[in-house]
DNA sequence: CTGAAAGCGCTTACAG
DNA sequence: CTGAAAGCGCTTACAG
């Protein structure tokens, strides 16, 4: 009690009139320290309001207790708000990070900037969740660095093969599908695609590479002239959107690669004078909040981010565990509501 | 290079023919190393991808570098998204952390469980970030524990004289009259109040208190009819005004304390066949960037968060530093826009 | 300018 | 069941 700053493990073996080692034991529950010992130990823990020394005992047990969370943006993307699906991310992985009694530490980072990945290598935290859509192409060196120099890490995004390292992501390929199918069920037939489609970035090829394998089920073929690309903001969704109307392509339906994306297309076609149902359908994918509460509400693709969280951060602490673990893609889920609904 | 798993200063002593503490000074920049050994020593450090031990300089400096935000969200919110101003300070926060060099560890509590703020005890953290509205009574006790124990620690919220620990927080009371006074100077005279108006929801009782200091100004008194409970989600403030509407209280205008109480209230406006704002003018309080997108976008007070996020930091590392510090209140920005601009 | 020494607080073989 | 000893990797007075 009259111990000047924190209790240490020294301070509560005075106490009790046993050696340190034999608190250390009893605080960690060690089967062989006596039961009344145990029981004074603790007591006297709890009076001082002793805490284990995280530093010390990382240090000793080469082992943090610690998960990092890299989140990386865009450059290109405006200053504005992160996507909001990666809020709910964020949230997922927390609570699974809680729930497997990891601490996580988090970090946004330029996409430009050389990734500041060495919370691992200063054994701050045992492993890394990657999260974030950028330029593929740009990090797959990053990527296979990481491997290189055994970092532990999972990356949210699509999990295709001969990627370096293990992926976590949603069936984007049979989102787009499924998604085009319902549009085509609607009786749309000149289908714009929003998003890009290239291998840059995988996510959204695989959303568009589903688009096309639907209207294909369907006899239709995909125009090079209905797919226009863009990033995950409401800026360049309605960009996107204002081009195409201008290029004069008749279009009945939107089917974008992203929520966000179909809401800045849905205000381009507002501009336009264009009603959403009636003269064009729009379609997102996400299902970030805001597609429920937009108004006419938001057809879309919804990803099961709680499920999201909970894989990243189990395969995480399998593969710090040295166990071997696979890439794994997540179901996703057709969610209409009014933009797509016609007549 | 053939150092099993990873190098550490005594690797890099050997291969610089120097002792250990040389190359820990060589690598602290300390000055009274010579130019050229320091040089050999950082080269030789970026081979082997060196990074310092954090466990092991913490334990030794005392310091963990990494400061602790504990989010927690009110029992009685829904399951659902968490309030999207928060997103926003964790942005900001982070950013501030990184600015000052310091790593951020995150967790969601919930308020009924007991906060695991033994972040610091456990010398994980320095210090810890408070964030989140609950029932200030219930965490008032809290707080002073915190104070009580010696934590270093400062909250978001309201920075009312008398309370434990340091806080920072928007000026809601500026905030609450200047939008009541634009609603005033738009014609408006019967207006609701939809938020918790009591000493168990702080801030939100300043914004009331300058709503109603805004009244008086214009020679109108308070009627409590007018004033509604709902804490800051949509559901509770849909639910707000539609308990209001069916009082049969004549209104034509409603302040709701946040912008999520006034997007679940405008929902219930329109459901009621009212039209936005030329029967009822509606204002919010955040600036959340749904806000912007609503329709009809939403009037509100903008808080600023990035500041907002430089200040907890910076006051909490103050505070670290054994500084003595003293809370703050943060101007606030009235944003017009369509939901309050009557005729 | 540099090295030998001590110590941060813990955990775990190793003896008893 | 318990203690004495060693060591995790670093930083910093203390000598030189």
């Amino acid at each position: 009690m009259t111990i000047k700053g924190k209790a240490t493990s020294l301070d509560i073996a005075h106490l009790a009139g046993v050696s340190q080692p034999t608190v250390s034991r009893a605080l960690r529950g060690s089967p062989m320290v006596n039961a009344e010992t145990r029981e004074r130990i603790l007591r006297i823990a709890r009076e001082l309001n002793y805490k284990v020394d995280k530093n010390a005992s990382s240090l000793r047990l080469r082992n943090a207790g610690t998960l990092a969370l890299l989140f990386f943006e865009d450059p290109t993307n405006d200053d504005s708000l992160i996507n909001p699906f990666f809020h709910s991310m964020l949230g997922s992985i927390t609570r699974a990070c809680a729930l497997h009694g990891q601490d996580l530490l988090v970090s946004f980072q330029q996409l430009s900037t050389d990734w500041q990945a060495d919370y691992e290598d200063s054994n701050k935290a045992d492993g890394i969740i990657l999260l974030g859509y950028g330029d593929y192409h740009e990090s797959r060196d990053r990527l296979q660095r990481l491997v290189e120099q055994g970092t532990h890490f999972v990356r949210w995004g699509a999990a295709l093969p001969g990627q370096p390292g293990v992926s976590i992501g949603s069936d984007n390929f049979q989102g787009g599908h499924d998604i085009t199918t319902h549009l085509l069920q609607q009786g749309c037939r000149r289908i714009a695609f929003l998003g890009h489609a290239s291998s840059h970035y995988p996510e959204f090829q695989e959303r568009y590479r589903g688009h096309v394998a639907a209207l294909q089920e369907h006899g239709l073929a995909a125009e090079a002239a209905l797919q226009h690309d863009a990033i995950t903001t409401e800026a360049s969704g309605q960009e996107a959107c204002q081009t195409l109307l201008a290029r004069g392509e008749p279009i009945d339906a939107i089917c974008a690669a992203s929520d966000l994306i179909a809401i800045g297309a849905m205000r381009a076609l507002r501009e336009a004078g264009l009603r959403v149902p009636q003269d064009v359908a729009v379609t997102g994918f996400d299902d970030i909040p805001l597609a429920a509460s937009v108004s006419p509400a938001l057809t879309t693709v919804q990803q099961d981010t709680k499920q999201a969280g909970q894989l990243l951060v189990e395969r995480l602490l399998a593969l710090i565990g040295r166990q071997a673990v696979d890439s794994q893609s997540i179901p996703v889920k057709l969610v209409v509501r009014e933009s797509s609904q016609r007549g």
